[in-house]
DNA sequence: TAGATTGTTAATCGATTAACAATC
DNA sequence: TAGATTGTTAATCGATTAACAATC
């Protein structure tokens, strides 16, 4: 790619919100926008959006705007949507078999291809259409099909061992559920945690700070 | 509350993962801890620690530190944890199903009380004891029961119309699932969007930014 | 051309870090 | 008391916003 060095995460976190609007937009027909009228729609400043976009290139038109196709699959190939990465989920509990079934992993740049659970009894179980493994068939697995992303829905306790594992089977990014706080250990190593229980608590004040 | 006057968002979602740690150090049996070490362990500076905790009132002492125990319940009571507030699922899905079984839900600050679908089908299905109820009994529930907080684990689509719908039964909080972009109309509504694809999107970008 | 809107630099704002006097 | 560590003020850093010249 090209400009993108040190791109802040504040700037990264908001792409796929572009990406979401910039979607909507061209399935309502809208061919161009100014980063005025997305700021409004999107509840930030002008100088924000174009700040953030140019952080990857000059994708505007003075005295025109942006055309919004255009600029949803830039940003599309900018967030690398177009080259999948392949995924395995460990855990295949109430979570694990919600997020199989429920996220749309191929439009979001990921290939789902195999899950794992520890309990004999789901083995063979089919969840979207791929039966759920054994965890005893983790390496083997790994080694035939190197998968690059693992998605952790397992219970606090096995995700540490758990992790390191996977990081010894080539697994370079983690999308963790587990109430276990995974840090990336190595550089080359990404961690995306997802608390749901931390934006439950923060729900809880937020909501109980009203009435103060 | 004390002093929790215009405390940042930034401080507001770190006591959630500060909640998680000091319980953890509780069970392991440690009874003081200082702010440089629970530094370390979290992975921030001593400084950002003892500044956000400032913010709520004076929990340490010079020369010791702070008494895990107490300080845990301390960070608990601020988040509201102590003062449940009464939450209902809308859409009983693979997600609003894994969402009610999977969350401790009472030991985060709230009571599911109800948990509703549109879909005939549905109806009385037992998910975590509570019976799926059909949206079309929704009015009469929340005028009976009057739930705080709506969990929304619905289509896109319906998301708008609904969340209007819950506002004028008396709804003060919203944890989002849904793909829509949920925004507090009212100042008196708050909402915690939750997009699992953004975060996924996220994931995308940085472990392909590794290799760049 | 005149009007609109970008790309980009400069100013502001807020959050994080450093420093240190207060005090247990 | 001496040592440790807080609470808090001041300095720094980074992110957001404002301004405007460039240009379609």
């Amino acid at each position: 790619m090209n400009k993108r060095d040190n791109i802040s995460i504040s700037v990264i976190k908001r792409l796929p919100r572009y990406y979401r609007f910039l979607g909507d937009l061209h399935v309502k027909g809208i061919v161009r926008i100014s980063s005025k009228e997305l700021s409004e729609r999107m509840g930030l400043t002008a100088s924000q959006i174009r700040q953030d976009l140019n952080c990857f290139g000059g994708f505007g038109q003075q005295g025109y705007g942006y055309n919004v196709e255009q600029l949803h699959s830039e940003i599309g190939n900018i967030l690398g949507l177009t080259r999948p990465l392949k995924a395995i989920i460990v855990g295949a509990g109430n979570l694990g078999r919600a997020l199989a079934s429920h996220m749309d992993f191929e439009s979001r740049g990921f290939h789902l291809i195999g899950i794992f659970d520890n309990r004999e009894s789901m083995a063979g179980q089919l969840v979207k259409g791929l039966p759920v493994r054994h965890i005893y068939g983790l390496d083997e697995f790994c080694r035939e099909n190197s998968p690059e992303i693992a998605i952790l829905s397992i219970p606090r306790d096995s995700a540490r061992t758990l992790s390191e594992q996977l990081i010894g089977l080539g697994i370079k990014g983690f999308w963790n559920f587990s109430h276990y706080d995974l840090r990336p250990v190595f550089p080359d190593i990404v961690v995306e945690n997802v608390h749901l229980s931390d934006s439950l608590m923060t729900l809880c004040y937020r909501v109980h700070d009203l009435s103060d």
